[in-house]
DNA sequence: GCTGTATATGTATATATGCGGATAAAGCGT
DNA sequence: ACGCTTTATCCGCATATATACATATACAGC
């Protein structure tokens, strides 16, 4: 009931923190969250099911693909959160350098994203699936 | 060195919460926090240590007793986080009730603001010491 | 220096939670 | 139906931390 203290708890570690300032930039499916953190499945996962629960993000299944992405249109407070979120993650140099990674990975085609099709499928992304035309 | 993180955790508790919320109020010392919160005073003392070391607030001595305030003259991540709180708390009823609980201890007299002295120490707190006029 | 108050800390215990690796479950294509 | 991919969950282990109780420290006044 109190969920204040569950969107802090929610926020109190490193790796949700990273999983966060991804997803403010959009909707991200979690292999692409995987990629790009170079965590493992299992941690993604979890960080993912973990905030959920929390009410900090929702979930949208698409063929084989979880697509997560921030509750800011439901919750006026986890907007506010994300504001102030956007600003204090400016200052973290990590944080930015994984920006930068999302932003190479997106170039090469995420699943949220699919590659910029200028002839066809050149990019080196091991998926045996189309990403959202099925 | 990754602070952000490091405010989440220090927030991640229901205890410090309530806390953190008495202090947005201004300056208090752990005794009043103790009693406003019913609270154990070893409680009280371990997570000021704790918000102290994730630089939530700073402590200042007066005599035998150590007020506590907010960080927010010095980190502005800090101020921008606490107007945030602010709004925040005033949702939560439990934490509405402590304010309450917190005015009724003023008017008695907390050692942070001493009661109104119409004639002499009227109050029933049970204090050996004065509280600044050494 | 002794007493009493305020605060901090040590110890022990219970609980929460992070992680990696393995495994299960769900969906798509053939 | 089968295999492949994606995601979720289970297991065992390590660490963090909240709590209560007891004790130690710091300060003020006599």
């Amino acid at each position: 009931m109190p969920e204040l203290e569950g969107y802090f708890k929610a926020l109190a570690d490193r790796t949700r923190l990273r999983i966060i300032n991804l997803l403010l930039t959009g909707e991200l499916c979690v292999c692409d969250i995987q990629r790009v953190l170079q965590a493992s499945q299992s941690s993604v996962s979890r960080h993912l099911t973990y905030m959920k629960h929390a009410r900090l993000v929702r979930d949208r299944r698409d063929g084989v693909r979880i697509f997560y992405r921030l509750e800011t249109e439901q919750d006026v407070t986890v907007k506010s959160l994300c504001d102030f979120l956007r600003a204090a993650f400016r200052k973290d140099n990590a944080l930015r350098a994984d920006l930068r990674q999302l932003k190479r990975a997106r170039k090469e085609g995420t699943c949220a994203t699919p590659p910029v099709e200028t002839s066809l499928g050149s990019s080196s992304r091991a998926s045996a699936y189309s990403t959202t035309r099925g």
